[in-house]
DNA sequence: GTCTATATTGAGATAGAC
DNA sequence: GTCTATCTCAATATAGAC
């Protein structure tokens, strides 16, 4: 897995990818097409290799999934211990403080690792490889949810809405930033983020319209 | 395509499936599996069929999409229709009405034919089908963007945020209800459609937490 | 690190009997 | 409306030379 490179190994003369390259085209060939319609032949194709030469990077189609998603669940739980660490800045403050830095946190993971977080939403769950990545995903969607209950516990959040239902719809409309988000784009992570904490924790409702 | 049976022909005594029940259990494996993973082998076995009898009641596997995409995005068409029609109850009130009454049926549409909602939601595009159908949900997409923007401009939606992004927003809110909603569990879709609208408006905040 | 084969499996789809 | 048998093609992956 390991490959002893310098920087320099990255994108000389000729194509000799190394096996990040081939990663970023394959990832985001996966996006365009699903994991399944995406077949080697294409990936090939748009590498300006032969099929065969991508088994030098990886053994199969499936380690190339593997190594994507854990990319973007690394980053993800990354934030969790963040949020979590008491030592940090957000350290042991309120829960609703915490949930915050969590959802910020979780806009810039999908906009700074767009292509790996994509693919990881869309992993149904049907090989060993995805299961393992549905599992570690479930876990940090508790995590979460376990940060709403506690900011609801403390009187910020409402208490009116089941707190399953809050995390699922905050975590639903962050998620969707990858079905439209991209880099580049009019719009940078920092506002989105604070667009997306806007409406969660404040709505769009306007104060005159409020009955 | 159309076919000349009555009510019981239905679930009769042997398999004996008609077109319908082909499409649910095809449309089930597909939300399951993913479309492309889905062959017509495994499909034949969950009906009990061989698979060359699947080819008796379509003439192709993406007729199976085809049929459920459709189904899914007319009946959210609809939703559309019934909110921008003149005489209908909703009629020529105000756009943040129109709004709520375009989300809330957008909700129980997806509760109502989650399946077919589900799969719709996943489409790439691959393929003429898809682009079609993607053809179809982008125009519903524009109309509500265009309903958020008629409410913004009479003064019921909050104006610091750009239209695009809240319905981009709102709409990832909903349509993430497909990844976990089940009929016959714990929230009905009214009660559901009620908490959408309520995070969406008014956030989750409690009035005394907000700065 | 890449190539030209090629092995092997499983896919979607068809023919034609019952 | 369903079956068995089969066609055809494309998929993942491997062997071994350069």
């Amino acid at each position: 897995m390991s490959e002893t490179t310098d920087a320099s190994d990255v994108k000389r003369g000729r194509p000799g990818y190394d096996q990040r390259a081939v990663l970023d085209v394959a990832v985001a060939a996966f996006n365009e097409y699903g994991y399944d319609a995406t077949s080697m032949g294409v990936l090939a194709e748009r590498l300006g290799l032969s099929k065969s030469a991508i088994y030098h990077h990886f053994a199969a189609k499936e380690d190339i999934l593997d190594l994507a998603l854990d990319e973007a669940l690394t980053a993800l739980e990354n934030v969790l211990a963040s949020a979590a660490a008491p030592d940090s800045d957000s350290g042991a403050g309120r829960a609703s403080d915490r949930l915050a830095i969590v959802l910020r946190g979780a806009v810039n993971v999908l906009v700074d690792k767009l292509p790996a977080v994509t693919l990881l939403l869309r992993v149904r769950g049907n090989t060993d490889v995805e299961r393992r990545a549905l599992a570690r995903r479930r876990a940090f969607d508790r995590a979460v949810a376990a940060l709403v209950v506690e900011a609801r516990d403390e009187g910020s959040l409402r208490s009116d809405i089941d707190p399953g239902i809050v995390s699922r719809l905050l975590f639903g409309m962050i998620n969707s930033i990858v079905e439209w988000y991209r880099p580049g784009g009019p719009v940078d992570a920092a506002t989105l983020a604070d667009d997306v904490l806007a409406v969660a924790l404040d709505g769009l409702r306007t104060t005159a319209a409020r009955r």
